[in-house]
DNA sequence: TTACGAATTGAAGCCAACTTGAGGTCAAGC
DNA sequence: GCTTGACCTCAAGTTGGCTTCAATTCGTAA
């Protein structure tokens, strides 16, 4: 049982035959072989699918995805581009701990109207400054 | 000094004003007058589009973020609803966190493919294991 | 008062990443 | 040998989140 017909890596991948059918045809993965007219999958092509499936959560591009784990998976990207992509994450964790922060806030926040509550102005206008890091920010105290 | 038209609106929230009004059209924003023909905002929008912002950068869509926090800016969904969001947030936290360290460990890993470093193994199966147990990541790519 | 620039509308366009549909092919089981 | 059902191809459609465009309407400065 050498290879996989594209039924069996779709159903053992989770990912959609015509999701498969799409990757190859963008290069992203490749079919070995045909049984009739049906692409056969060496088993490989499992791992090199959880790859882009990782990929994908981490809010990679398809393209972006190929240049790192090629067609033979052998990654393409320069490290430092690897390194800006785990950067760009950190932040990405941080913006989700301050909208965690504030949607539990906003969840428990007795005020009447939240434009009111300082703690959730606090907790808006700190995402705020994040996101533009090196534009001058001017903040009254507010509690 | 009441009311922002939408120009300045744009500019201070650094959104451009297609986008404004495309925001009013889904219902995620409202206008609150015309000057001539133009929308005229209450201060309180800026507040909205930073929570937007915020949301977007979080990697919620549009049609998410106007359940979190609707129309005025106040939020619609139930208490229960938003600590659910906020528990999901954090298992996203850590996949996220996961998804980081893979990163960080593909580029600076010496072996010559991925595919046959162990550790690079053991973290994508990881991975792959958490996402199997049901939990969704939807993250785009950060503006 | 006239010109200018900023805004308006509705429709169309765009990109990624697929999905859907119609019509055709084929290997295997009865 | 025939049916079945999984697969094939190619084209077109879909969704989200906008942007762009043409034609038009204003408010304001000169």
């Amino acid at each position: 049982m050498r290879l996989l017909d594209i039924g069996e890596v779709s159903r053992q991948a989770g990912v959609p035959a015509s999701a498969l059918r799409y990757y190859e045809e963008i290069g992203l993965i490749s079919s070995v072989a045909r049984r009739g007219l049906r692409r056969q999958f060496e088993p490989d092509v499992l791992l090199q699918l959880a790859l882009i499936s990782m990929g994908k959560a981490a809010g990679f591009s398809l393209g972006d995805i190929s240049a790192m784990f090629g067609r033979d998976g052998k990654p393409d990207l320069p490290r430092k581009d690897m390194h800006d992509r785990a950067n760009e994450l950190d932040r990405q964790i941080l913006e989700l701990t301050a909208l965690r922060d504030t949607l539990r806030h906003v969840a428990d926040c007795p005020a009447p109207s939240h434009m009111e509550c300082p703690t959730f102005m606090r907790l808006v206008d700190l995402a705020g400054k994040r996101r533009r890091k090196g534009i001058k920010v001017r903040l009254k105290t507010l509690d």
